[in-house]
DNA sequence: GTCTATATAGCGATAGAC
DNA sequence: GTCTATCGCTATATAGAC
């Protein structure tokens, strides 16, 4: 453990690894905070504590750097296993839970500020919006059509396309807070406003969907 | 029509205001295509055929282009009466027409564009997206809401919170369609595709909320 | 493999002539 | 009021030392 000591305080080993997860760090928490343009390669490669070129050695050029940085987002914000598996109690209680959880990812300052990355660059980059929608909203809605069908094999809905019904739930419950939020425009709500905009949704989902 | 011909073939009168009007359709065009940051004012100078300074002249400096230009094409997409004044026949066929023409609206490529380039700028123009919220959104659901309630009124629908509901016609209304859109990864729907989204979507608000 | 220093280019904004 | 030419700055990407 000495023949090769650098100059510096350096590690005995270079360890690649940990410099391309630094940087892959702080180019995730500046390009979502920041977006792409006000993010230069300067301030990456100086939150990360690594030299510019670094950072190209590793991720090539900026626009790879930053779709590496959405992919990495998008699988961290959403659990391998979605939470659908094992719920218990009425059918209200279940939507209301999903519904809870749902709005709060949804909601949340770190999803807004993907959601608001992605769209700002989905003109210069096409691929971007595929990829996040495959690694976001398309996991979500399947795992809720699934859901869909086993209640309505029960007989506990009475749906024709399960599909468009989860689209269409999951729709309702983004609403207005999510539209408002996404053009910055609303802050986020008291406790009690959730509570109630949840159940409004839920209920006008089974209004719409309970077995006559 | 003599004394101060100019140098070049310009024309006698300086017209302030014809210059004016291409700097700004310009702005509009190149800002909602290609985005803020990817337009120059270069780029905005020459397709206005006018000198860069005469750009800042006009408008001050970017930002405040920008701006204006946002707010010109707000203010363009929505005609100045809407559309809920004069609706015959019975409620779910004034619906259904209600509901093309707003989807048509918001999944336009036009639409599409403004709405983006807003959401790109928000973080670093916060009064952007309440400028366009107020302009765009809040007008559309005032009219509707008033719909609502004076339907309610007649005893065609029964909805406790009229404002609530006039919300949720619009979030169903939207749909999957404007949010894969706003990812570019949705094509423009069929003719066929366009009429049973928005008859499921009265459907399902009519399901809802139809006195009982 | 990593860092310091630099090449190259494009942008926003302005000075001065007419 | 308008144009041509230019300044000052910042960004991406790279060359050469260690």
């Amino acid at each position: 453990m000495s023949h090769s000591a650098a100059k510096t305080a350096g590690p005995g080993r270079p360890k690649d690894q940990q410099k391309r997860a630094a940087i892959l760090d702080a180019a995730k928490r500046l390009f979502v905070e920041r977006g792409y343009n006000a993010t230069s390669m300067d301030a990456v490669a100086g939150a990360a504590r690594v030299s510019k070129l670094t950072v190209y050695s590793h991720f090539g050029d900026k626009d790879a750097l930053f779709t590496e940085a959405v992919r990495c987002k998008c699988e961290e914000q959403l659990p391998a296993q979605i939470f659908l598996a094992d719920l218990k109690g009425p059918l209200r209680e279940q939507l209301l839970e999903i519904a809870r959880a749902f709005f709060a990812l949804v909601t949340s300052d770190e999803a807004l500020a993907v959601h608001r990355t992605v769209i700002a660059n989905v003109q210069q980059s096409p691929q971007l919006g595929a990829l996040f929608w495959e690694a976001g909203p398309a996991r979500v809605q399947g795992a809720f059509d699934a859901f869909l069908r086993a209640e309505v094999a029960a007989g506990k809905l009475d749906i024709a396309d399960t599909r468009r019904a989860a689209t269409q739930f999951f729709c309702l419950l983004k609403g207005e807070s999510h539209a408002r939020m996404e053009f910055g425009c609303c802050a986020a709500l008291k406790r009690r406003e959730i509570d109630e905009h949840v159940e409004a949704t839920v209920d006008m989902f089974l209004r719409a969907y309970a077995p006559r």
